[in-house]
DNA sequence: GCAAGGTC
């Protein structure tokens, strides 16, 4: 039996069907993997699709030093007696030694000094763990069950996963676990970059061997990667440790991504705004009316502005010197590859995160080709016609595809990247929008018309300038009309409205009204949206299609990055201040690039894997030191970024930070004064727990404590004073019904539903408390109001809640039995729903 | 509780 190993099990799938003889493969599972059998050349093949990388480079649980080899060798005092890297290179400490026939001892005490303990996050530590031997853990198990279990029958093995960098380095470690129980089996590997039976023929017919060096290029990528992300996460985060749940992350990519944010917010402190003034106001013909503008544009001295304005002011007939008009062509757009799609789907406001994992449904449910792609340019073996034809069944392309298929033979606009991997994006088949969540229609009805934009020809545009005199001052007017629709007609993105202009000849008059001199600043250079970023860590090498989005994701997520477009917060300035002093290495592209230069000298055999990791750990011991030394200030600036992050306001009983904190009884969040425990200051945050909360610049007028801005989720921002015994928050007092006990005893009295001035708590109380004792508690969100109605269970009044997910009757009494029992003594949470379901 | 790279 013949194994054929690919990447995912999607390729090996087209693989076994491109190679069968029939070309109807046998589906079958190996415990719970799919693979496909078939009969090729007289032989039994079948062919299994791992999950990408099986095997996950990690630490080991015990540390031991395992052997010397590639290490260095120290005697007792710690004196170097042999090593594999220049004297040049920092060195850890080491316990080991060397026989008399110099080779390395084999140690007898673990590797890392009495107390010290690498499994632990200790900043002590770290230097160890700068040095610490990384294993390969499997990481899939099934599918290394599943692959163990074929490879123990196979007569012979063919690695045939992506024929790139970790493709090579997928199949070495798959190979591992082949060799493992079938040491001898013959392996060779097929390299193809299409899915084309040409191309899959081809391949198997010239089979290669599997490219070591390559394979070690990448496993030194990986390695790298973990030990220094490993060591700076580890060290950032226990600098000042903010509890669980507080990881300050670093890393090889998100590192200098997140420093390109900084650097673009610094530049927009730094920056200085220049005052310039514009004259506009408005022109009319023949009852349309259009902007004019002064024709110098921007004015940059005060002086020339007021004198063009005193010349215009309450102008009211301007004359036409001139109408220009020129037409332009706006070309189709490329096919789709995950970048330009992850930036067309973030100016509709898909973040790319989100975009990849709707891609990635899309792709599932057979609606969209492989979302992971450089390519550009569409295959020859795509049929466009035939893909452009089953989109018809969507009524709103019918119209496009008809006029794309009557247009004489198709042919579609090509991009700059052109790689065979595997096609642009497009729709591999109709969908119906109503089977759809609005999400992934959203994404999959871009898809499907970049796809037609791509097959049609180009808009014209024609673009009307006007030159008017008024009062002799020269002033514009522009137009811009759409005459020719092409690929327009079906990617409305990003365009433009037109912007007609009335019919106008030299020599017309028009009518001018409200000519004014506006002052203006410029503007600091704009954040990036998700959109811009993504393209700009393209740009400068930083990830892949694959893991770019994902890498934001996780800045957003340790609280480095807030808001789109995308600003960092003050810990994530702090982070790259404090690595830019003594890592400076792990904030710039260039660590990626020299790791690529490196990467090309391993798999060319120039180097090897050991080598250029040892030199990468030597660098990082450097700086680790650095770091070591410095763990106090860093900390101190870790935490003072945390707590700007968390400040809502100054306190108005004793003057320092308020801040948002998190209740650990409670699971909620509060704002607390930094004076704690001198200063007792505490308010609840308005709205839920999860609404996003924006602190305003100014504090109450009445009260003086911080206002908030509120989002609560999927409905209208409002922005409130936190003290809930401020006036602004005072809400009327309702009468919700009459007192049943006061009713008894032949009294009345009113049941008032309102909020406390000491507490801010609403509560229901009767005007005769004094002598009924009657109160309620109430629901402290939502707006009350007053029913009308009594409980039928206890008598008690029935008042109306406006929540978020509408109107909401209760009965006010806590104690009704018509009500299930809660409070104390009643499971809350999960067991109460468990509890419910038995 | 760490990274980044595959893929689900």
């Amino acid at each position: 039996m013949v194994l054929v190993i690919a990447e995912k099990n999607d390729a090996a799938k087209q693989i076994a069907r491109l190679l069968s003889e029939s070309g109807r493969p046998e589906n079958d599972k190996v415990y719970d993997t799919p693979v496909y059998r078939f009969r090729r050349g007289g032989d039994d093949w079948v062919a299994v699709g791992l999950r990408g990388h099986i095997l996950a480079p990690d630490f080991p649980r015990e540390l031991h030093y395992a052997d010397g080899e590639g290490w260095f060798a120290v005697d007792e005092d710690g004196e170097v007696l042999a090593a594999d890297v220049p004297d040049t290179l920092p060195r850890p400490p080491f316990d080991g030694g060397l026989k008399k026939d110099g080779t390395p001892k084999k140690p007898r005490k673990p590797y890392l000094p009495d107390g010290i303990d690498i499994k632990g996050w200790k900043v002590p530590s770290l230097p160890y763990l700068v040095w610490a031997p990384v294993e390969k853990k499997p990481a899939e198990k099934g599918i290394i069950r599943a692959l163990k279990n074929l490879a123990k029958k196979a007569d012979e093995v063919v690695i045939a996963t992506d024929f790139d960098r970790e493709g090579e380095l997928i199949g070495s470690d798959a190979l591992s676990q082949v060799r493992m129980v079938n040491p001898d089996v013959p392996v060779t590997r097929a390299r193809y970059s299409a899915y084309t039976k040409a191309e899959i023929d081809h391949a198997f017919d010239n089979l290669v061997e599997l490219d070591q060096d390559l394979a070690d290029a990448g496993e030194s990528r990986q390695y790298i990667d973990l030990i220094w992300g490993a060591a700076l996460t580890r060290y950032l985060t226990m600098a000042r440790y903010g509890g669980f749940g507080n990881v300050r992350s670093a890393g090889r990519v998100q590192t200098p991504t997140l420093a390109l944010v900084v650097e673009r917010e610094r530049e927009r402190q730094a920056f200085v705004p220049e005052d310039y003034w514009v004259i506009q106001g408005m022109g009319e013909k023949d009852g349309e009316e259009f902007r004019i503008s002064h024709a110098k544009g921007r004015f940059w001295k005060a002086e020339e502005a007021e004198e063009a304005f005193a010349a215009v002011k309450g102008a009211t007939e301007g004359t036409v010197c001139a109408v220009t008009r020129k037409s332009r062509t706006s070309k189709p757009p490329a096919p789709f590859n995950t970048t330009s799609l992850q930036a067309a789907a973030a100016a509709e406001g898909l973040a790319p995160g989100r975009t990849m994992r709707l891609a990635e449904s899309l792709y599932m449910d057979g609606l969209i080709s492989y979302p992971r792609v450089d390519n550009t340019v569409y295959p020859s073996s795509l049929d466009l016609a035939a893909t452009a034809k089953a989109l018809r069944k969507v009524p709103a392309y019918a119209p496009v595809v008809d006029q794309i298929l009557s247009g004489g033979p198709v042919k579609a606009t090509r991009g700059k990247q052109e790689t065979t991997d595997h096609p642009p994006i497009y729709p591999t088949a109709p969908a119906d929008p109503d089977k759809l969540e609005p999400a992934a229609w959203k994404l999959y009805n871009l898809v499907a018309r970049r796809f037609l934009a791509t097959l049609m020809g180009p808009a014209v545009i024609e673009g009307t300038k006007v030159e008017i005199d008024v009062a002799g001052q020269p002033f514009l007017a522009s137009g811009d009309v759409l005459k020719t629709k092409g690929y327009r007609a079906i990617y409305p993105y990003g365009l433009k409205k037109d912007e007609q202009l009335p019919a106008m000849a030299e020599g017309d008059a028009v009518a001018v009204r409200d000519v004014a001199c506006e002052a203006k600043q410029t503007e600091p250079p704009a954040r990036y949206s998700q959109g811009r970023l993504i393209q700009e860590m393209e740009r400068r090498g930083l990830g892949t299609k694959s893991t770019r989005a994902s890498i934001i994701d996780r800045l957003f997520q340790v609280k480095y990055l807030k808001n789109n477009p995308v600003e960092p917060s003050q810990l994530g300035m702090a982070i790259i201040d404090a690595l830019d002093r003594f890592a400076p290495t792990i904030t710039t592209p260039e660590m990626t690039s020299t790791l690529e230069d490196d990467m090309t000298r391993v798999s060319e055999g120039a180097t090897s894997e050991a080598a250029v990791v040892d030199r990468s750990r030597a660098l990082l011991a450097g700086m680790m030191d650095d770091l070591i030394e410095h763990t106090d200030d860093l900390g101190e600036a870790i935490a003072d970024a945390v707590t700007a992050d968390a400040r809502v306001g100054a306190c108005p009983k004793c003057g320092k930070d308020l801040v948002l904190k998190n209740s650990a009884k409670t699971r909620s969040r509060f704002i607390g004064c930094m004076g704690w425990p001198d200063c007792d200051v505490t308010y609840p945050v308005p709205g839920r727990n999860t609404d996003k909360i924006e602190p305003l610049e100014e504090p109450c007028p009445e009260c003086g404590a911080p206002r908030l801005k509120v989002w609560p989720f999927r409905s209208k921002p409002y922005e409130q004073c936190v003290n809930p015994v401020c006036p602004t928050n005072r809400e009327p007092d309702v009468v919700v019904g009459t007192c049943p006990v006061c009713a008894e005893a032949g009294r009345h009295g009113d049941l008032v539903a309102h909020k406390s001035e000491k507490t801010g708590k609403r509560f229901i109380r009767c005007t005769n408390y004094d002598e009924c004792g009657v109160s309620y508690p109430l629901p402290q969100r939502g707006k009350l109001s007053a029913t009308g109605e009594t409980c039928p269970h206890c008598g008690a009044p029935v008042v109306e809640v406006e929540t978020d997910r509408g109107p909401w009757r209760i009965c006010v009494n806590m104690d009704c039995p018509g009500k299930e029992k809660r409070g104390k003594g009643a499971p809350r949470g999960r067991a109460r729903t468990a509890r419910k379901r038995s």
